[in-house]
DNA sequence: GTTAGCACTCTTTTTAGGTGAGTGCTAACG
DNA sequence: CGTTAGCACTCACCTAAAAAGAGTGCTAAC
């Protein structure tokens, strides 16, 4: 593809992008200084066309994009500015300032919403290969103990754990004892099948050890989930391309499906950097017509979750990408931050 | 108000919250069956109209009822039915399956957006006025510990607190000693300036009490925020009154935002029992054309939450009103239930 | 290779007329 | 006197036709 052929591409992407109305070649001609006559795009816009890279919605009407188009927008031709330093100060002060893991997840699926003017989705950090800091019982009642986990990179949850038996002090104090000795350190997944064995042989009270294992399993079963957040989600709804009602419904419907959206946004976590998946690209129907840009966060050098934005196919590539980078990036040194624990 | 008035305003109410489309005299002679003609059943409506009872779109069309109709209608005509036992069973268990507060609540609003098909809202239970059953600090390194939080009706929370200077075992042991003895079955609200005092008389050290404060307030301010849980934001969209998706993106950015939501169910708090907003009676602006039908819950006869649902003004409120107290009463049940904890 | 000119296509907007649901009023009826 | 049939009238809504407009593809000239 030429010089020429490009530079035409990129005005139809961006004016369509910026319009939501096929482009004629007056307009281009007009708006973006090519020094050829609107005939002449004309011609290059109906080899264009034939290529794929554009198409027309009806005879009489401008040009649009098609998924190649995009793609090949997105591949070769955008340039998505940085965020300057000081935006990105002023992001990660404002997540810094937030107390809990939680909260510095929610807040960041906040700005993302609020930068980008797009539906925005986070997924909590996976702890699964966070290490175990602190796992420890605190009696209550009779029946009741408190399950206390701290992971390592400043996570902690507790649950309150239904006993099948009263458990004395000295009993409590040798399950606490042996989380202490064998599972301080241990990587959070790692905590199942190949453990038991271990604590087999350490605790030789059959029933105590059934019971700790109960516990355990017990309690960890809710600290493992993944959460998924969303804002901005009426930001889908000022898109013309949703203007029609029941295409926004079915889009939200499954927004609310936090398992969906967790699949969706897990294609990302392979790669690492930025992934941008644009309609038919992405294999979950309903998606069809939108576009995802997404990226990876870590903890020190690990991937441990993915925030991304979504909207229509005519999306402001450059926009998205460098907002999702620059607030993937503050989230990751955030998270890494050694001060932080 | 005479007897065939009331039919007629029923009538035309009930048929209108069906078809959203304005109700005629000759629907209510063909469908209603009052053994009265049209022309009958037209003179009575004009009487309504001119009572304020009844409105119409434009000159030609049909009558709708007015705000103060539907007034009447939830006052006086309506007869919600009330669940039946199995239906009532199904939701307790569902909730009784639940694991911990949260998922409960969580689960209460899902049950809630999917019966009633309305976008539901529940406002989590304010445990300020629970009281601590454990308020321990556990050491972590240097300078963190972990703040545990169990307060009486079965809710936990832990939560990582620096320290402004590294603590002994002892320091910490004399601060948990006094936590123990003074915040053990204290109202988790009265925990502020009343107990600083007794505090101080408590422990000598000056840094070490004002090191304790800070921890317990620092640990404190997250744990006591109150949080809304919303569902089924998307049945709104399908309500012919929201296809202009101007009105809709209104509404939903209102929900979006925690605080309004919040202080709009919060009107609820004070009567106990079933509230009906009708309109204009909220006096949140953007809640005009919606109505909401809420109910509080309560642990051990304490009012604690509130949960309801929200629509177009032209709502089953039948529906409603029966969905919305047989959730709030298994919620209700559920959180007393002294077998929980 | 580029461009002006022009006929052609197809959507969108405008206009106009027709349809139908529903009303209010009047007069007749029991 | 309440009830009802009859009827003229209103007004949203639908449909069809006409007009406008944007943009194209093609041809011929530069």
């Amino acid at each position: 593809m030429d010089e020429r052929k490009r530079k035409i591409l990129k005005a139809v992407t961006r004016d369509y992008i910026d319009t939501a109305e096929p482009v004629g070649s007056r307009t281009i001609a007009r708006r973006y200084g090519l020094g050829v006559s609107p005939a002449t795009i004309r011609n290059e816009m109906a080899d264009l066309e034939e290529d794929g890279y554009l198409e027309q919605p009806h005879t009489s009407a401008g040009r649009i994009p098609s998924e190649k188009g995009y793609r090949f927008y997105v591949d070769v031709l955008m340039t998505p500015r940085t965020l300057s330093r000081q935006e990105l100060q002023k992001i990660y002060a404002t997540l810094q300032a937030q107390q809990v893991l939680e909260d510095i997840v929610q807040e960041s699926v906040r700005l993302l919403a609020l930068l980008s003017q797009y539906t925005s989705i986070v997924v909590a950090p996976n702890l699964s290969r966070g290490t175990v800091r602190c796992l420890q019982l605190i009696p209550l009642d009779e029946f009741n103990v408190l399950l206390v986990l701290v992971v390592d990179p400043g996570f902690s949850q507790s649950r309150i754990v239904e006993t099948s038996r009263p458990l004395t002090a000295q009993e409590l104090a040798r399950i606490n004892h042996f989380f202490e000795r064998r599972l301080a350190g241990a990587v959070l997944a790692d905590i199942g099948a190949s453990l038991i064995e271990e604590l087999r042989d350490e605790i030789d009270d059959e029933a105590l050890l059934s019971e700790a294992l109960n516990l355990l399993i017990k309690g960890l079963r809710n600290i493992k989930k993944e959460q998924v957040f969303i804002d901005g989600t009426t930001h889908l709804l000022s898109q013309p391309e949703f203007k029609n009602i029941e295409k926004a419904k079915g889009l939200l419907n499954i927004l609310d499906d936090e398992r969906a959206v967790w699949s969706v946004l897990n294609r990302a976590l392979g790669r690492s950097g930025i992934l941008v998946t644009i309609g038919s690209e992405n294999p979950h129907e309903g998606f069809q017509e939108c576009s995802l840009v997404t990226a990876t966060y870590e903890i020190n050098g690990q991937v441990v979750g993915s925030i991304g934005v979504i909207g229509p196919t005519r999306m402001d590539y450059d926009k998205a990408v460098s907002i999702v980078e620059g607030i993937a990036n503050s989230l990751s040194s955030l998270l890494s931050d050694p001060r932080r624990h």
